[in-house]
DNA sequence: AAAAAGATTAATAAAAGATTAATAAAATTA
DNA sequence: TAATTTTATTAATCTTTTATTAATCTTTTT
């Protein structure tokens, strides 16, 4: 959450960190970030100092009140001494002075978001998968059948994983396409063809491990047991 | 701890920090904070970037090959945005510019600290790794095979120490890159390729290890048996 | 039986990786 | 300080891997 009543400043930092896939919502005033804090769970709270209807101390004095666990810093061009001391006296995690180079911002606040307890481990996929007989991880791209290991390539191992996360569902060529290959034309279906074929060929020591056509839709991945 | 060459600014911090109840050794030298780590656990270093034996950068890169858990932090005169970057790019938890007020840095600092998770810098890295038929020992920098000692360069010996203990595990190119290059670019992945080879090389007694590659994605280091 | 869709194997071109050599920068020694 | 050696990076060249396209055969549908 950023509150920031300069329009260009509050623009520029939240279109720039949306760009570098942020979730970020903008607010211009002491009201709103209020009400923001009640609709949404943030992170980080980013903080101007100087608002027309409450100063950013006393924000972070709420914060601490209500939202205990939610973390937030300055960001100011007031930049006293005794300032930055209330800053951190508030339990700001940083105070950093104005104007600010977007890209160090964006680097500092992953740095503080990746120290963060808990919020910040981001869906982490699960990267290992049991069918059959086989062990598929994603992570390390590679598929194994007991002591024997086969390295996937990237489309491989895309491919693989779109299937085994809709496992028993029909993934139709459309949806493969678009998703792992972004069109869906005639060639990346003669393409994505030729993969179902290799990807068969890998499971071939488990009868009981399929990936099945259905007639001018798709493929579904199933395991029989 | 505190590597720091300028004598004045050095013993102010010291005392400075000494008098805020902080347990705090300073280091003039990267070779003594090589030796002080050693026989230290420390929660936090300060590095200064222009020393006269070591760069501080250099210095985190052996900070993240060695003792992976320390947090670091650049206290220093070189302010550019450059600079800046490659610091957080490196793992850093902060990157002060030089001067810096005493009072400030020692709320700075325990901000970090009371946001450092339990103790988790326990784990001290192994010095020494038997690796097949050849012997690794990451502090001496060197790599033995029987009688016969192969001396690493610092960058051979922080890579294998990177790979040996993300053993059997992909390493991809980008985190090999960011953690001890501290950039990710095309010059560096070319970099990267040399010292593989290089390190192949050196392997090439016992067929037993391996160097993978997974292509597009990075490589894994490997002992079959 | 004909047409369409799918499966399979092979051929090709582009990209990535491996290797060796050349250069530049740093460190060491005289 | 200059000369020498060591080291990391960049360059050049060769090899391998990979995704795609093509060609051919098989199955399904009407």
């Amino acid at each position: 959450m950023l509150l920031e009543d300069d329009e260009t400043l509050g623009y520029l930092l939240t279109e720039y960190l949306k760009m570098n896939d942020f979730d970020i919502l903008w607010t211009k005033n002491g009201a709103d970030c209020l009400k923001l804090l009640h609709q949404n769970e943030f992170d980080l709270a980013i903080l101007d100092v100087m608002l027309p209807d409450i100063d950013g101390f006393e924000m972070a004095q709420k914060i601490n009140a209500i939202y205990p666990d939610l973390s937030f810093l300055f960001l100011t061009a007031r930049a006293l001494k005794i300032d930055v001391l209330k800053g951190f006296a508030l339990g700001a995690v940083d105070y950093l002075k104005k104007p600010i180079d977007e890209e160090v911002l964006v680097v500092r606040i992953k740095a503080l978001l990746s120290r963060l307890p808990g919020k910040p481990q981001i869906n982490k996929v699960n990267d290992s998968y049991k069918l059959g007989d086989y062990h598929f991880n994603t992570l390390n791209q590679d598929l194994s059948y007991k002591e024997e290991k086969i390295s996937l390539t990237n489309r491989e191992n895309q491919l693989l994983l779109y299937l085994v996360t809709h496992q028993n569902a029909l993934c139709t060529h459309k949806e493969i396409l678009t998703h792992l290959w972004g069109k869906n034309d005639y060639f990346n279906k003669k393409s994505l063809n030729v993969f179902i074929t290799r990807l068969r060929k890998y499971f071939n020591k488990d009868l009981s491990i399929k990936i099945e056509n259905v007639h001018n839709r798709g493929f579904v991945f199933k395991i029989d047991r």
